[in-house]
DNA sequence: AATGAATGAGACTTCATTCAT
DNA sequence: GATGAATGAAGTCTCATTCAT
């Protein structure tokens, strides 16, 4: 059996393949489940190679972690700068949108750092914490825990993400839309 | 250790302990990160006796899905029975609180069964069909989807669950109203 | 749950249940496939038990082997006693007739001492080993290896227990001839 | 030991070296009594080498009794081809020859799947019954069972490969040629 | 740049055996 | 005489990781 480089073979290529192919493979079936076996066999590539490109396994997976954490934040960031003034229906709306087409174009990466990481309690926490000052600058929230709304939010955003953004059945500025809708609607007309 | 019977043992006691520790321990670390070694260290006992009681790691963590999953299905029947007739605002309330009541007395339980198990994902769309359903009969969704409404209320639920309902911030029937009005304003002028 | 003594019980008969049961199972799967807890489950019986009446496993097994060993060996004592003297044919016959009636009648022992028990072996060398001094001294092997003769007649009584004498498809005294017959043909019409 | 390969390792040889091994052992002390933890030390490996080579423990029994059974299967079904029409000793002298010969090359494996192996009581079955339709069509049993016949030859040549033929006592041509004179004596001298 | 060959560490599970009642 | 409850010891197997080429 030949060893060594293989023709047409470049190492930046193959490092991005294994790394998509992770992505793929801890989304959808977990750290646990996911081996590094199974990773190599899907790229055409052994084991050791995966140490060329990788510290370790778990490394690898906090970097996809880092990464959906990092954009995720940064977002959040944004969010919180464009606070200060503007219409609260409309930033959020504008926010939803870009949160949702990231999480559309980077589903993966979304399910490890949203769904399955430990630290995505903490992301969501956050989230809400946002939402939370967000809406308690602005709302009347009369008798009511404003931590309910925003946590209510998030959740929403979580699940409808799952059921409707990665189905495609939904495009994310109409996601955005709807939710909004649901959290503020303009004339409730609710008949028994 | 000597081996053979220890002074003033019991088997159900020890079995009751097993599955006690089993439980928290799963729910806290997830099935993976979860081993027997540290489920019978934590009850003081050897790895031979977590066989005596139960078949396997896997079938034991498959029993408790399974018991979250009944309980969790048998009241949503019941909610489906309840649906014919009656305001909707109220059933929805009793449901949500016997809902609550059930996760605040069993909280490893349905962190394992309502967050972890892959058949969780099963158990929330399920969840959002019914209610779905339930409000397709009586909403006029004007010109929203009614699956985002279901599926925000879900992803609510989840959320608010572990936020504040396991940090005992909230009790099970002050959530189920607080959740029910923010999906139902008061002001938002829907009576029944 | 009650403890202690069962009434009507008996610890004679409960070791010789134990005993039966094991030899049976011992002989059906072998010693390593049977396990101290079927033996006990079979009889009724729990694990304690057992060790109340039989040292340990290897020791009852070894104990099972040693009484069929006895008993051959005896038998061929015997044999090598009556060998002096008289017809070899009916000497023969006779021996085989016991044997095979012994055998008939300790199936179980049987296929424990003279097929599973690495002393089989032994057992078998040593019976070839008189069969052919007997057979030394009466026949006229012109040209051929007496331990040849010996060695097969041995065989055949080993597949012949097996196929015939176990299934009951042959009565002890028959087969006993019927293996004469084959080894010292009265006609032999022996063409090519 | 330090991890990774070995200087001059090739995989071919490893595999090769535990296969001899595990047949040698599995040949001489059985199944059970054969640990991986025996053959891998015996080759100067490790356990998980084993697995790299093997599906388990069983499948690697279990394909060692099938490679007899196909080529002990294979011999007879010349056997009963070449069955129609010629004289019987000459084709069952040369028949012995070859089987024996291959138990001669090959007496680990034999050991394992003529005599350890429950599948061997089906082999050695179905080699008596070839045999006694063989002999039916050709011999005059005037007033005998010819399965006592077929079975005692199988018998013979059991006992006789274990003490004469893997003792190197005997080469395989004289063994068959000796059995032979047993079973079809020229002149049966036999005198009581 | 990549692979073939191997291992360390550890998890799950089984089974004979033994105490305490 | 018998059992309920437990364990020591060991075996099979898996997986991430590493050396030598």
């Amino acid at each position: 059996m030949p060893r060594g480089r293989r023709v047409n073979s470049s190492g930046e290529k193959s490092k991005k393949l294994l790394l998509d192919i992770a992505t793929e493979l801890f989304s959808k079936y977990g750290y646990h489940k996911t081996k590094i076996s199974d990773i190599v066999k899907a790229a055409n590539l052994t084991q050791p190679t995966f140490y060329l490109y990788f510290e370790n396994k778990e490394s690898l997976y906090r970097d996809l972690i880092l990464q959906f954490k990092n954009s995720f934040l940064e977002n959040l960031d944004r969010l919180k700068e464009e606070a200060k003034g503007g219409n609260l229906i409309d930033l959020l709306h504008r926010h939803l949108t870009v949160l949702f087409q990231y999480f559309a174009s980077n589903p993966y990466l979304t399910k490890i750092g949203f769904y399955q990481a430990e630290e995505s309690e903490e992301l969501k926490a956050k989230f809400s914490k946002v939402l939370e000052e967000l809406l308690a600058e602005r709302i009347e929230f009369s008798e009511h825990d404003p931590r309910i709304f925003a946590h209510s939010l998030v959740g929403a955003i979580e699940r409808v993400t799952l059921m409707l953004l990665f189905t495609k059945e939904k495009e994310p500025e109409q996601l955005a839309s709807e939710i909004i809708n649901v959290y503020f609607p303009k004339t409730a007309v609710c008949k028994s």
